[in-house]
DNA sequence: ACCAGGTGCTTCGAATCCGAAGCAATAACG
DNA sequence: CGTTATTGCTTCGGATTCGAAGCACCTGGT
């Protein structure tokens, strides 16, 4: 458990702060970019994305979501999206009968590769620009490490995950 | 311009995901803190600290939106629902009639104080409990110089501005 | 002083988002 | 096997979001 009394130095507070801003800044910027080269929302492209680069082309909902970290009923809703434009199918999982297989689709692979080349060149403008390489190794070594911290650690919620107390 | 054929070797892409996945966990977790603390939504959390931390205790409507990177219909709705709930004052600017100036309460104020502690701790366990002391000034140096960059580039659009053709 | 254009904010409509509740299939346990 | 959780997903309702359009004020050029 963290100190209760605990407060950030100027260090850490721009940190934060930073991360934030940058993240807001750049998810604004991309989605423009991809919704004009494609018609995508940013989340349709992480999901596409996604698929894209799985071996099967598929993955199950649930794993998609955690992935892209969004409410399963988001996900349902962009999925039929997706798949009423014809860019993702969905089917019942094999072994699975409760679980859904989403698919990318030819059309949706077309498209990925339309919206690219525009989302790696914003990218490349205004995140990895100022950039000296050994910056982005530290970037992606940090970032990496929380990243993994915090997939790691509990959702704070399930931790006591308290019995059934009734 | 970006060179149009470039592409992200695993490193860049590294960066680049972690820092969307952290952003999102991040953002996520704080945002369940900050409901169940004060009933406060991020925005409205970020609304509330830069008005708390403005030396007047207030701003402008303009600034406060592109301050947390929000759009302007979006900044009202938030601003009437504080208002509402009294964490904050909205008039006319003195020297600009047009404009709207917001200013934090004293309720304001506490609801910031009350939620505070646990958004601190939620940072300290998620963000920098995984991070050395060194790291978490690298990150400070390298996201300020991305932020700066990006806030000083002009938002794209804005580059031709064409002129009204009709 | 006028007026054309710009700026600051709100309203409007439509899209998107989430959590809670519901439904169906599976697992766990005796 | 039968009964009781658990899991995976969707549906539902309500809240939030944004861009476009609208309105009022302000500014620069004449």
């Amino acid at each position: 458990m963290a100190n209760p009394s605990r407060s950030f130095d100027p260090t850490e507070l721009g940190a934060y702060f930073a991360l934030i801003e940058v993240s807001s800044l750049l998810r604004h910027t991309v989605e423009q970019q991809l919704q004009e080269a494609g018609g995508l929302s940013y989340v349709q492209f992480q999901l596409l994305a996604r698929l894209g680069d799985s071996p099967e082309g598929s993955n199950r909902m649930t794993d998609l979501a955690d992935g892209v970290v969004y409410s399963r009923s988001g996900l349902t809703y962009q999925a039929q999206s997706l798949e009423q434009r014809g860019l993702v199918t969905r089917a019942p999982s094999p072994d699975d009968e409760r679980g859904t297989t989403v698919t990318i689709t030819e059309q949706g692979r077309d498209t990925l590769a339309k919206v690219f080349p525009g989302h790696i060149a914003v990218l490349d403008e205004l995140l990895f620009e100022p950039l000296a390489r050994g910056d982005v190794e530290v970037l992606a070594d940090v970032l990496g490490r929380i990243r993994d911290h915090m997939r790691s650690a509990p959702p704070r919620s399930a931790a006591p995950r308290r019995r059934k107390t009734r």
